[in-house]
DNA sequence: ACACAGCTTGCAACCGATTGCAGACTCAAA
DNA sequence: TTTGAGTCTGCAATCGGTTGCAAGCTGTGT
């Protein structure tokens, strides 16, 4: 059907080891036959079969991409963003969803593992080892974790709390609620503890709540609590329990940010849709799948020194580390103090 | 590194053929030596090569799946079913994003299906030559729309818009306003035909009032022009414009159901998080990326037939073609008529 | 004892590319 | 004219499977 290597060969009079070289060496064939491949090529509209080339180099032009959930919008971004980018560089991305499954994603890690060239986890939920085992024969990139040895691109949560708790402060809020995420997701450790920090030298005092589920039932779950603590202001794990959060204080009656303030994080296209309209920290999704890709192929084209600068030393940090910074977007939810000092 | 057919036939003491068969096509060897090659495969680890056998075979177990924004919720559920599905069957899934660009669409297509066995077009904005043209040498299945003898799989958007209308004509409306989608959607196509119908049947009279982007902000351009055509109630092309309605109806003072009835379209979780929640038409989004799946896996192992069926006579609803129902998922955004009647 | 059918198995070609090696050719220097 | 270096090209092996064909073996009927 398709045209072959050969075909092209035998319509530019060369051999089909000249047509491949042509293609991939250009440096290597003369220039008058290299100009009568190219043309052969674009009569026949020929594109090399990678099934046949992956066969012989080994690399099959396509990664994987593990998510807990794609219906999740901070997840659909940042697969947006590694699609896009991928398609750039000519390689074809693999999805695959866990359905929030820890377990399934070892497996589905492992199965996909060798139809592709690496894989990008998306907010692994596997444990420190686990990750460990499938980074031991595999290429891997993490998004949202860091862990010892293996390359990811995480955002400065620290940075994005103190936007949040200063913003807060300086609209005379001196206690504030936290609204954890799942106790054992990294993001919601590192956020933890940059409100902490925050908290303490910005002289508030930080009222954490507890770990709930990352979805609007969470905030639902939570907004009862986060109203027992007297706290005049929140900060929720991310913009979905925000926005429960948003729900339930209203069915309690409680107007915001006239009673209490609430403070996402990660922006998602539903936060500027919410009534009132959610003050956030906005994380760059799109731009995490992004560079999760081009660390990955960075990786790939280069194994050796991509290790060292990786694990070199213990040193979590290296080359193949991104950081990305978190922007306080402030919308509707975020007031001044009330007036009446809460109970204390 | 990976183990190989001729690993496991060495260890087995046989040749690899004897272990391609043991595998594909177990009725042909011996129950003794499938047993000896079944012990060495576990052993080993073994997995066939997909690229190796697809090179043989001219399949590649991968489908594509092409839709033009993954950020849009509606499309990550579809996405989710798909991939969900294809996993079961053993079968990877190349994800693409278009931006919403129809020219970009085409393209893309032709790129991939030079790596798959087959596409699901997910609500492709081609025109129907374009379309014909890619069906033409690439086994593609359509999701939200038909189009002349290519499988596909639709919502039956008339029924959906019925039982809209009967809810609304209960409830006292008789003037309701359609905010369509984008007028070469094949959706807003539909869906109109379906309300014009319902409205002439239910004696209510439908007033369109143009097409919008299907997005939050489509809905917010829409609802000025709604107010001023007097209706009672609206429908929207999707629950993005329903809500983009709801938040620019609240900020010019009205209220939703009491002054204004409004019904969205699809059912994406944000619609649940409204404010008023939002009544909608609930289509099951993963339910049609898993027939989707099927229907292609069904088209690819067996072309003839499924052409026949698909093509034959003109008829458009062969075996080949799923459709899904909608179901009223009625919440707070909708109420009773107010009792002024709007100026006639 | 022979022929023949039926069941298993192996040999070898093949899918479509890439690449090490060697041969052909050009050209300059001796 | 011969030699040698350098450039360009082709041959053939290879990646890891699948499959048509033929050969080996067993068992049955004559």
């Amino acid at each position: 059907m398709a045209a072959t290597i050969r075909d092209v060969a035998r319509l530019a009079g060369v051999s089909p080891s000249t047509v491949s070289r042509a293609l991939s060496l250009p440096g290597m064939v003369n220039a008058a036959t290299r100009a009568r491949v190219a043309a052969a090529v674009d009569q026949l509209g020929y594109e090399p079969n990678r099934a046949a080339r992956g066969l012989i180099t080994g690399r099959t032009g396509t990664i994987g991409l593990v998510v807990p959930d794609l219906a999740n919008p901070f997840f659909a971004s940042v697969t947006k963003g590694v699609q896009a980018r991928a398609r750039r560089h000519d390689v074809a991305v693999f999805v695959a969803d866990t359905d929030e499954d820890p377990a399934a994603e070892a497996g589905l890690v492992r199965a996909l593992s060798k139809q592709v060239d690496g894989v990008i986890l998306c907010s692994p939920r596997a444990g420190n080892d686990e990750l460990a085992a499938i980074a031991q024969d595999t290429t891997v990139v993490l998004v949202n974790r860091a862990a010892e040895g293996i390359p990811g691109v995480t955002y400065d949560n620290e940075g994005g709390m103190r936007q949040a708790v200063a913003h807060l402060v300086a609209l005379g809020h001196q206690r504030i609620a936290w609204v954890g995420g799942p106790a054992t997701s990294w993001s919601t450790q590192h956020r933890g503890l940059g409100l902490r920090n925050a908290a303490e030298e910005l002289r508030a005092k930080l009222v954490p709540v507890g770990n709930f589920a990352p979805t609007y039932e969470g905030g639902m779950a939570a907004a009862d609590q986060v109203i027992a603590t007297g706290a005049t202001a929140v900060v929720a794990y991310n913009d979905l329990v925000a926005i429960g959060l948003l729900a339930r204080l209203h069915a309690r009656g409680l107007s915001v940010p006239g009673d209490l303030s609430v403070v996402g994080v990660d922006d998602i296209a539903m936060s500027s849709m919410a009534r009132p309209a959610l003050t956030t920290v906005r994380l760059p999704k799109q731009e995490a799948g992004r560079i999760a890709v081009e660390l990955l192929l960075t990786m790939l084209d280069d194994p050796e020194s991509a290790a060292a600068s990786a694990g070199a030393h213990g040193e979590l940090r290296g080359e193949l580390h991104g950081e990305l910074h978190g922007e306080l977007i402030v919308r509707e939810s975020t007031g001044p103090a009330p007036h009446t000092q809460p109970s204390e």
